[in-house]
DNA sequence: GGGTTGTACTGCG
DNA sequence: TTCCACGCAGTACAACCC
């Protein structure tokens, strides 16, 4: 359909061109239905010959598979329009009546609401990266030019886009409209100095201006306007006099009217290098409204926009206020509909956005890299970039102290398909090690897949500092040190480094990495890791990082490739543990100790679980926090560890056997290092109902040295570093005082001592060689001889106890504690397979479990998978692995030999089989690694480079790009990371020569730019007597509780408004042909599969 | 009925 | 000959838990 609001103007505006109004004639020709992003009117496109270009972009596109995507799109929104059309014709006379009264109602509380008071001045630089070019390079103003590559154009200057060149467009057919056009690739560097000299100037009108992105801003300029005695149309005119005199001559354009929203409107009217003004006058903005195409409101895009056409025939603001009211007030949901009723009023934010705290919050919700490339099949390719993404993620992360707990995943199909992956780790990690399995497990999950895109995001995010100011931290001599201060680096990218061993996902770890903070006492030690480099340079200022803090560091001291990285990661982790892993040991104890499995906060029905309130229970020693109904830690969603760090003072560890509904049977289980597992079964005390019921597994059980710590019950649960004893003195004012720790030094060696003590039946390995990262992963454990180990499909890591749990009853049985040496292991029958996962894990198999209660003992290596994946000689696997053929379940009846699974405690997965497992393959190289068929065919050469080519830097392109790349350029030699080359060899026709950066991107790292309507409309600030019940999205918390404006759905509609639709059927397994759920439980149903088939090919 | 998790979709620059 | 980014924010909804 015809872009309504094309070449809209006010009535007031004289058109700077003979722009025809938008005809409505029919469509003969096919490519005026095809609708993208860029053929949407913008600045600069007068006198452009529309239909030519609809045309070539239409030929450039209809064979692609992108175009079938967007067609693809395009049903479905024709389908959300029609079922919207369907409903809106069945509804009544009444029904409409009264919706329309009490809309009436709302429009009332909004009219009388209307604060006009304020003068808002939207500035908007004018084709901004373009500009910074061209300011650079003047001859480029006189010839077309595009920022960007043949892949996507970012933007042009205003002589390409008079050919139709546009922001979005792919170079290819930007270069096919215009033959002549001169791309200049991104340079973020460029584009962040130049923001920060407007930004100046911008400071001059509105000290407390908001920044809408790079290139744009909104200021509040009443009180400028008032004490220059200037008028907005002077105070308009001499900001961009004072922009265009101090930036190099960079123009922009500026919008003022009495709210943000419609500032911002008005700043796209005379584009480029002009201003209007919207008096603030009740008549003026009405008019104005009225005839404004809904697609210029901010957060209406293409697809609002055609759904309020084509479902309710609405194409202007005024329209929304029209006899269609009631209709939209019953088709679309209560934000959506408070939304559109103030575009229609012409209402939007009057007052600046609160602002945070930045030291204290994460500053953003997100934050992710993803990268597009040629045609990718090989998983072992895939699993190699995931790594890379994953280390350049972990890079950033470091950068800004931050930490998360939400772990996405992204794909992008050949087809264009975008599938999202998440998971909710058990814990807040912020290094690679942590994140690559989860990530590996999600991306198994989806195979056989053949990509164009990955990316891994995370979310649920904090800052660093939270955990590291903690009282243990304190306690442990830890300081806090200047960005700068941080030993030199002695590695490259913060993720890179080995860190799976002593729990690098700590606190310590990271603070160390970051330069935030480092035990007092091993600054040396910390100077030794590999990790400490970047995230030491580049923490704290963003200037740092914006310089490329990450990726510039000593070829020599980077971290290895990921092949051998991978490869090497448990021995690493060792050395860590020798060198500077005591303050990784200490902080481990204070954060990773913290890891809540998913029982304590999924738990099962009954029993309750870690949710009930420990504070009623009966004897909550005194000196203990408890935790009631008001400070329930596990509500506290980000900080239940620190809550609890916080009100104890110290670790612990606990596990919550209360689990799910089908856990009745499991129990507690709370372990402290050395001291042998007391099976539930086997201890004292009742059955699991009490522990589940009391939630005594925290409270009762905390320490306390008023009390002295709670008498165990059957579950256990102590301060790792209580055994030790001596040290500093504890903290005050926690309303109790804390057992003095050891020196860090003495409290890792009296860990692995009294672990290794316990284990003294089994040959104590060199710890070095003990900790093994599987190059691929599933194997997973990782166990280490002083009791710590690390699952590898979700992150946890500390010294739980693993639990073995009965594949036929789907109890825990038995830990991976040390156990007696079993008998030699004959290895039977080769499990069948055919059934499905509960069912298939009777695929028989030698699966012995010498003793299938109480404490195991694992002494041959190949028990443990990671043993297997440990290239050095197998530690003392605490996975435990049994060698009869025949075993009973002591908590269900199941005897045979059904193989035993292990399961991690924290994510409750399936982590790997107690067969032997198979040969441990080579190191991660895309080719090879699992699925050598696919691996085979899909297979090209990046994959296979970007593994062994890991040289120097953990960077990545566009990164390179928008924090050093401009540097690395100017040098001569531009810095090829892992992610940077892949990225090169492989990007699908996006880059030309493997030196070349990224030429599309984001500048990312820098201050989110604020994309909803959140603060453009009008916020809570006003008392909104609605007269419609159940305003909750407005009232709810949300002092700016706007609608954002994507939240236009329909309500109530039973079909996923969202074009959900379709997706809510079962997934076909491709193993077993098996219709599974997607969400966790295909998560769960691959996990066995992958078990099961290392069981398999163990046994064979 | 409340909260949490996971997913798709929309929009912005 | 090929060939359509990246990073961020937000809403809605289903499924599940308490
Ligand atoms: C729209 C868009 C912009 N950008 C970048 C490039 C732009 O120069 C910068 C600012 O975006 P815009 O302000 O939307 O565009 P512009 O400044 O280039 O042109 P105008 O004169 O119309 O304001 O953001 C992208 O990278 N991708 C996009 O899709
Ligand atoms: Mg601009």
């Amino acid at each position: 359909m015809a872009q309504a609001g094309a070449s809209w103007r006010p009535a007031e505006a004289p058109p700077p061109s003979p722009s025809g109004a938008p005809d409505p004639s029919p469509n003969p020709a096919p490519w005026q239905d095809y609708q993208t992003v860029f053929t949407n009117a913008k600045a600069g496109m007068e006198g452009v010959d529309k239909e030519k270009v609809q045309r070539i972009v239409y030929e450039m596109s209809k064979d692609s598979a992108h175009f079938r995507n967007e067609q693809r799109k395009q049903a479905a929104t024709a389908a959300r329009i029609e079922r919207l059309r369907e409903r809106s014709a069945g509804l009544g006379p009444a029904e409409l009546a009264a919706a329309g009264r009490s809309i009436d109602e709302r429009v009332a509380a909004l009219e009388a609401g209307r604060d006009l008071s304020r003068l808002w001045l939207h500035a908007d630089m004018d084709c901004f990266y373009a500009a910074v070019h061209e300011a650079e390079r003047p001859e480029l103003k006189t010839q077309p030019m595009a920022v960007g590559g043949i892949g996507m154009i970012s933007t042009a200057n205003y002589v390409a886009r008079k050919y139709g060149v546009r922001s979005a467009m792919p170079g290819f057919i930007a270069k096919k409209l215009c033959p002549q056009l001169v791309f200049v690739p991104l340079d973020f560097a460029k584009y962040t100095a130049a923001a920060e000299g407007v930004r100046a100037v911008f400071r001059q009108l509105d000290p407390d201006f908001e920044s809408g992105g790079l290139d744009e801003a909104y200021l509040d300029v009443t009180d400028f306007c008032a004490a220059h005695g200037m008028t907005p149309e002077e105070a308009a005119a001499e900001l961009r006099r004072r922009v265009r005199e101090s930036c190099g001559g960079l123009t922009c354009s500026c919008g003022v009217a009495p709210n943000k929203t419609l500032a911002k409107i008005c700043s796209d009217i005379n584009k480029p290098d002009g201003h209007y003004v919207l008096p603030s006058s009740r008549e003026a903005v009405m008019r104005f409204v009225d005839t404004l195409p809904t697609r210029k409101v901010p957060c209406i895009g293409k697809v609002t926009e055609q759904v309020l056409k084509g479902a309710l025939g609405i194409a202007t603001c005024g329209q929304l206020l029209g006899p269609q009211r009631a209709r939209l007030g019953l088709l679309f949901s209560e934000a959506a509909l408070g939304f559109f009723l103030e575009a229609g009023l012409g209402l939007g934010a009057t007052r600046h956005a609160p602002k945070t705290d930045r030291a204290v919050e994460p500053g953003r919700k997100g934050i992710s890299c993803e990268r597009t490339f040629r045609a990718m099949r090989a998983p072992g390719e895939q699993e190699a970039l995931a790594g890379q993404l994953v280390e350049s993620l972990a890079a950033d992360m470091a950068s800004e102290e931050i930490e998360g707990r939400n772990l996405t995943l992204k794909l992008k199909l050949t087809n264009f398909e975008v599938r999202t992956r998440s998971v909710t780790l058990p814990r807040h990690v912020r290094a690679a090690p942590d994140m690559l399995p989860p990530v590996l497990r999600l991306l198994r999950a989806e195979q056989p897949l053949e990509l164009r895109l990955m990316g891994v995001r995370m979310a649920g995010l904090r800052k660093v500092h939270a955990a590291s100011r903690s009282p243990l931290a304190r306690l442990l001599g830890l300081r806090p040190q200047g960005p700068g201060s941080a030993p030199p680096a002695a590695g490259a990218g913060t993720g890179a480094g080995p860190t799976t061993t002593p729990d690098p996902g700590d606190s310590a770890t990271g603070a160390a990495v970051n330069g935030g903070f480092a035990p007092a006492s091993s600054s040396a030690a910390a100077a030794g890791r590999a990790i400490s480099a970047g995230g030491a340079g580049g923490g704290g200022r963003p200037s740092s990082r914006v310089a490329g803090a990450h990726r510039t560091t000593e070829p020599g001291s980077s971290p290895p490739p990921l092949a051998s990285r991978t490869a090497s990661r448990g021995a690493q982790g060792r050395n860590e543990d020798k060198t500077s892993g005591h303050s990784s040991r200490a902080l481990r104890l204070a954060d990773g100790s913290f890891a809540v499995p998913p029982g304590l906060t999924a738990g099962g029905a009954a029993g309750g679980g870690s949710k009930a309130e420990p504070s009623s229970v009966p004897g909550t020693p005194r000196g203990v926090h408890a935790y009631g109904a008001d400070e329930p830690f596990a509500h506290d969603e980000d900080n239940e560890d620190d809550d609890l760090e916080e009100h104890l003072g110290m670790p612990y560890e606990v596990y919550d056997g209360g689990g799910g509904a089908s856990d009745d049977d499991e129990d507690c289980v709370m372990l402290e290092d050395g001291e042998p597992l007391l099976p539930p079964w086997e201890g004292p005390g009742g059955g699991a109902a009490d522990t589940a019921a009391s939630g005594d597994a925290l409270c009762g059980l905390l320490p306390c040295d008023e009390t002295g710590p709670a008498p165990p019950k059957r579950a256990r649960l102590g301060p790792a570093c209580a055994a030790a004893g001596g040290g500093a003195p504890g903290t005050a004012g926690h309303g109790h005082s804390l057992p003095p720790p050891p020196p860090l030094c003495q409290q890792a060696a009296a860990q692995s001592g009294s672990v290794a003590a316990a284990a003294s039946e089994t040959p104590a390995p060199d710890p070095a060689a003990a900790a093994g990262g599987p190059p691929n992963g599933f194997a997973a454990v990782a166990c280490a001889s002083n009791g710590h180990w690390a699952c590898l499909l979700c992150t946890f890591k500390g010294n739980r106890r693993q639990m073995l749990r009965c594949l036929a009853c789907d109890s825990l049985r038995g830990s991976t504690l040390p156990a007696p040496p079993p008998p030699p292991l004959p290895s039977t029958g080769e499990p069948t397979v055919g059934s499905g996962p509960n069912e298939g894990a009777d695929a028989g198999g030698s699966r012995p479990a010498a003793a299938s209660r109480g404490p195991h003992r694992g002494q041959d290596p190949r028990n443990s998978a990671a043993a297997a994946a440990t290239a050095g000689p197998s530690p003392a696997s605490a996975t435990t692995v049994t060698t009869a053929t025949t075993w009973t379940c002591r908590i269900c009846t199941y005897s045979g030999n059904r193989r035993q699974l292990l399961r991690c405690e924290a994510c409750d997965n399936l982590r790997g089989s107690t067969a032997p497992p198979p040969p441990a393959p080579p190191p991660l190289q895309p080719q090879q690694q699992q699925r050598p068929q696919a691996a085979a065919e899909g297979g090209t050469r990046g994959g296979s480079s970007a593994g062994a080519m890991g040289s120097s830097r953990a960077t990545k392109a566009p990164k390179a790009q928008r924090s050093g790349g401009a540097k690395a350029a100017a040098a001569g030699a531009p810095a090829a990371g892992p992610l940077e080359r892949l990225w090169a060899s492989r990007s699908g026709g996006q880059t030309g020569t493997a030196a070349a950066p990224a030429e599309t991107g984001a500048p990312a790292g820098a201050v989110p730019v604020r994309t909803s309507l959140a603060g453009w409309h009008s916020g809570g600030s006003r008392p909104a007597a609605r007269g419609l019940e159940g305003h909750t999205a407005r009232t709810a918390g949300a002092r700016t509780g706007e609608p954002a404006a994507a939240a236009l759905r329909v309500k109530g509609a039973g079909e996923g408004l969202v074009s959900s639709g379709g997706a809510g059927g079962d997934r076909r397994c491709p193993e077993c042909g098996a219709q599974v759920a997607p969400g966790p439980a295909w998560l769960e149903h691959t996990d066995w599969h992958l078990a099961l088939s290392l069981s398999r090919g163990a046994a064979a």
